[in-house]
DNA sequence: AATATAGTTGACGTTTACGTAAACGTCAAC
DNA sequence: GTTGACGTTTACGTAAACGTCAACTATATT
């Protein structure tokens, strides 16, 4: 039993912890933090995790979740919806509920920032005069931006 | 010490810790918040705070520097140098210097932002041509979203 | 006086996504 | 037979910006 278990090189069936940490550039203490969310349970070897490459699949998508704003909550829900046998039609409606709703709270948040990269640049370019031309500011200026 | 005392209507010169909050949109335990971090120090008459329009405008300040982004901590500094009487010049060049800052973060932020919305209504997309081609997903549309 | 109203302090709770140490097991290599 | 790398569990810590609650106090009105 060494040759033969031995994976080969690139397709890996199974992974470390530290393997799938290291591909996904996480710690393998974020990796742990999941599976006590329920994100993902891989099979043990003892007590060493042995990662498959659907769970590989899974932390995948918990990433990409993470990176498209989605709370680990949300994603466990995608996630549990979806392994069942048959039908994924609930699991697809969910996700796809929750993806509109996060790209609006996206597109609002989007709309914030634009509205604060505005008054920031009003605000940088008035304390830009007030430093060129020295002035005095006694109680105008921090009205300004602070 | 009533109809005296007490303030005429609109343009006030006192205000209580209440009127503030509702005018601000905020709690009173907000505001005592702020105060605990050193952002206010209204003066008092026995216990209960009584801010004047000084107060009332770092409260304003504070205020929109939370809704730009600013943590706490900056909008203290930035209040901080203000007060001192001289020269306001190193309060406006570090306030200066913390908007540009900001300005990038938000900028970044932004960046982030279009890519993940990009991202979502691609998906989304996808999710429903799956839903109306009635796609038994087998493993494939994981991919996708979740 | 007693209730009502507003205000105060202090301390702990909340949320999210992990970090960080402690203390120990396991396995291959030297 | 020890070293070193990697792994495990348990559990408390962190950061930000407040919320919540309990127990008082102070003032005003009934």
């Amino acid at each position: 039993m060494n040759a033969s278990t031995k994976i080969d090189k690139d397709d890996r069936v199974q992974f470390s912890i530290t393997e799938l940490a290291e591909e996904f550039g996480v710690t393998s203490r974020t990796i742990r933090f999941y599976e006590d969310k329920g994100l993902v349970n891989p099979e043990r070897e003892g007590t060493t995790r042995i990662y498959s490459r659907k769970d590989r699949g899974r932390l995948k998508i918990i990433l990409r979740g993470r990176r498209l704003g989605f709370s680990l909550q949300d994603i466990k829900k995608m996630l549990d919806m979806y392994s069942p046998k048959g039908e994924p039609t609930g699991q697809l409606t969910f996700t796809l509920q929750k993806c509109e709703e996060q790209l609006e709270k996206l597109i609002a948040q989007r709309t914030d920032i634009n509205e604060a990269i505005s008054e920031l640049e009003d605000g940088i370019a008035q304390l830009r005069e007030h430093l060129a031309s020295g002035d005095n500011v006694a109680d105008g200026c921090k009205k300004t931006i602070a």
